[in-house]
Parts: C-alpha cells; sequence; structure tokens
DNA sequence: GCTAGCATTGGGAACGACTCTCAGGAAGAC
DNA sequence: GTCTTCCTGAGAGTCGTTCCCAATGCTAGC
C-alpha cells in the first residue's frame, strides 16, 4: 500500500524555503533559516522532511568533503550532475549524457553491470574569479 | 620546515595491512583487521596514519554513501578513478581522461576556473552477478 | 462542526564517525 | 647513552544524524 503523506505546515514551510534558496543547504542551515523566519520547526522534522524529500527526487542530495548532507531543489526532476562554486555556492545543473555513456562504457569494459555513478564538480565561478582579483 | 615523518612500528603495520588488502577499507575496519593481527594499535593512531597518508597521495580515500571514509592503496599513484563492485567490494582503477575532458569542457563554458571533479562508479561485477544469479 | 484514528512533530537522548587531549613512550640526532 | 621531539593510545569530546515517545494536529466520516 502507498504511504499516504500528509500535508503538513511544516512540510510546506519546509519546502516553501528550499523554493527560495537557489544554492545546497545542510538540513541545519535549513532548520536556522526556518527559526530566522519565525517558524518553531524542530530539527528532526527537517531531517525527516529532506529525507522523504529526497527519496522522491523531489530535491537533490550532495555530500560535502566534511561529510554533511546538503539539499537543494532543482529545475530538472530528470537525472542530472552539478557544477558548483566552491566559494559563493552557484549551481549549475549540467546534463552528463556524454560523461554517462562514457562511465557504462568503461563499466561494461570490466564486465560490470548496474553501474550507477557519481559525478560532481567544483570550481569557482567567473563572478567569484573577478572578486577574488579585482 | 619539512614535517619529519617518523617511523614507527604502527605505521609501517598499517601501510603492511594496506599492501596486504585489496578493497576500500573504512579505519575502523582497518583498525579491527589490525586487533585480529595481534597488533594493539589504537584507533586514533589509525585514524592519523591514513589522514596522513592520505595527505601524501600514499592511499586513496572514498567516501560510502553513509558517510563513512574508506582507504585503499592504489596501484596508480597519479590521479585516477574508481570501479568499485557493491557487492564484493572489488576495485578496478580507471583512467578517467575522457570524463576528465568532459569536466574542464562543461566547467570553462560556464565561466567556472580551478575545476576538481569527483567521479567514482559503482556496480556489480560480473563473478558477483554470476553468483547472484546461480 | 465534532470526533476518532493515526501519521507527524519536537525535544532530548542516543549513536556513530571522527578528532582532541595529554601523559607516557619511542625514534632519531648527537 | 642522552636528549629532544614527535608519536601513541585511551578516553572524553564534537558534530551530524537518527531514534524514542508523548503530545499535536491532519483527515475522513458523521
Amino acid at each position: 500500500m502507498v504511504v499516504a503523506q500528509r500535508h503538513t505546515r511544516q512540510r510546506a514551510e519546509i519546502l516553501e524555503l528550499l523554493d527560495d534558496v537557489d544554492e545546497f543547504r545542510s538540513a541545519q542551515q535549513l532548520h536556522e533559516l526556518l527559526r530566522a523566519r519565525g517558524s518553531g520547526v524542530g530539527l528532526a522534522t527537517v531531517y525527516r522532511a529532506v529525507q522523504s524529500l529526497s527519496e522522491n527526487g523531489d530535491v537533490d542530495v550532495l555530500r560535502t568533503p566534511d561529510g554533511e548532507s546538503v539539499y537543494r531543489r532543482c529545475a530538472q526532476r530528470s537525472h542530472h550532475h552539478h557544477l558548483v562554486c566552491r566559494s559563493c555556492g552557484r549551481t549549475v545543473e549540467i546534463d552528463a549524457g556524454q560523461a554517462e555513456a562514457w562511465a557504462a562504457q568503461v563499466a561494461s569494459a570490466h564486465g560490470f553491470d548496474d553501474v550507477e555513478h557519481t559525478i560532481e564538480l567544483l570550481g569557482t565561478c567567473a563572478a567569484c574569479r573577478a572578486a577574488g582579483q579585482g
């Protein structure tokens, strides 16, 4: 049976916040932002929400180098990858067709099946580079 | 001044263990394996060792989906990627020239500089597939 | 609108990976 | 052998995340 996803104020607030924010944010950051907006949503609830949202494919999850999970509501619901600015967090959604073809080919060359891939790009965007040099 | 890396029994044991093991292992697993071998190396020491080894490029680090860092001594010291069997952990080191060219090109198309990339492949190897089907 | 049933919530405790602290020990220079 | 300095190990601490459970509040049925 399908699990009934109840519509609650908390979940709505979290979704609304995710729509307002363009960068990847951790659950803790989202929690703080909600508090700053005057919402009393609990941390555990934020964790539960982003988890179920990511399971449904409504938000994308990334792992930061220090092991924190960060979440973002992406324009594309289909499979894609991210090019993230290490300085300002600006995120570009990229189609990874070429890299995926490569991944599939490499995998089959080594006799591997059911291959998933992790492909993320981290760089410095033009604006931050200009700001850094100026 | 260059930091002097002292040669200790513990570090030697950890390196030796890493040479014996072909799959990616977490610090905790390495610690257990050392204990099983009768070595009294402490967990903190294992963490310190793998950290400094990975900083020197002597071991490769990966993050498991559940946020654990896993380490492996690779044949190639130069930059490469991994194709890992999700079932038995068998690891193939792959040259990622093509994917890297793609990454660099995508990045520059969006005005990004100094791009690092994370590219890892996870699949089921031929042996495990055969075993699973049999 | 009221009620019952049940998923959701929230606060705090628990958990797991990892790091820090600090006193004792060992490696390397002389 | 002695001395200096770095390394070690046990346990406490940190931090992100999940669990627990009583209270809350959706939702459906009336």
